[in-house]
DNA sequence: TCGATTAAACGACATCTGTCGCGTACACTG
DNA sequence: CAGTGTACGCGACAGATGTCGTTTAATCGA
């Protein structure tokens, strides 16, 4: 199989849009790998030449959006001066909640989960990739440790929020005022609701 | 269908205890509606009977552990002498720590997201009971937003441990930690991340 | 103890998933 | 432009899900 290969790459453009096009119109839910292959005129079997499951569809169709969210953790460098560039982590959280409300929005309560678990890796890796470029946590919490968590609660409060009944824009909205308030940038480091 | 029907009540001991024994030995994210029937001699078609799915019949298996989280909630009553007793929202949050550290390692990548969903409503009820009896955030974040947050987040750490490399422990211990810190009982408020 | 109720078994059905082998037609290369 | 590689369509398969109608047998009341 070769990715660049201009037939591949049609026939995986099909699926990436014909399964926003379904996400967007359906429930989310109720997608099927035999509705996205028959929505992008291409054959069911060969769906499983590009992607292991309709996860993984649902991922390739997201990975814009993914890379916008892993990209955002680059926007402010630590060897950047400082003075009127907002925190890192904070911008993290910022893109997080745009995505929040756009996507916990367009997918439902299981469509979400696919999400979710997408981002997530996303999430864990730009943050990691912050500490591991030089930012540290001022607690005693060790590094790893503390990144997964940062992407877990993340997450966590987009899986929600698309599996309740909050108002996804309320809840995120909440998201970016508590940790907002809770995350700042001191001397290099990342502080996490420490109060000096 | 009679609920206390003793053949009834077979059933679902079968079904339970057939969950929890194949989700033990095999890997939970390759468990199948069929194998757990046919692991408690159980016909297929009776599962419907009384589960709609088997992410039901696995609520339903883990309702002990997410009853004992709802109760966390109530060990502290927020008008009982409050001196040496710890603040409620601490409650919860160890209480999930001990069931993240227990369920993350049970259940596998896919497994988690069953036990996720079924406990972070337990969570949401749990947080927001205690809201609405007379526990309120000093911010002014909307209180269900508040409520519907603090639980999300919990299972999203619950939920990252489970589909990570992390060692659950470890993450668990984190989000103790950080939780810890950041939130305390002051003048019968919840007080989240705010530094007076 | 007998009869009415009903949970469960059983077989069948439509649909979806994931996989396979085969033939065709499109795509790069010399 | 011819030739080789290969992406794709096609048909079929086993296994899983969710549902249905019928039959068997356990339960409970009289």
């Amino acid at each position: 199989m070769a990715p660049d290969d201009p037939r591949a790459r049609r026939t995986r453009a099909s699926l990436r849009a014909a399964a926003l096009e379904l996400a967007g119109e359906r429930d989310p839910a109720t997608l099927t790998l035999s509705a996205v292959a028959a929505r992008a005129g291409v054959n069911r079997a060969t769906v499983y030449l590009h992607y292991p499951d309709l996860d993984a569809l649902f991922a390739d169709a997201m990975e814009e959006a993914v890379a916008a969210v892993a990209q955002a953790a680059q926007l402010c460098p630590l060897d950047a001066p400082a003075e009127p560039a907002p925190p890192p982590l904070v911008t993290l959280f910022e893109h997080v909640r745009e995505h929040a409300t756009l996507y916990a929005r367009m997918l439902g309560p299981q469509g979400s989960a696919r999400f979710a678990a997408r981002l997530r890796a996303a999430l864990t890796e730009a943050v990691q990739e912050r500490f591991r470029a030089g930012a540290r946590p001022a607690s005693d919490v060790p590094l790893d440790v503390h990144a997964a968590f940062l992407a877990g609660a993340l997450v966590g409060v987009i899986a929600h929020c698309a599996s309740c009944d909050e108002d996804p824009a309320d809840a995120a909205a909440a998201t970016w005022r508590l940790f907002g308030d809770g995350g700042r940038v001191e001397n290099e480091a990342v502080v996490i609701n420490k109060p000096s």
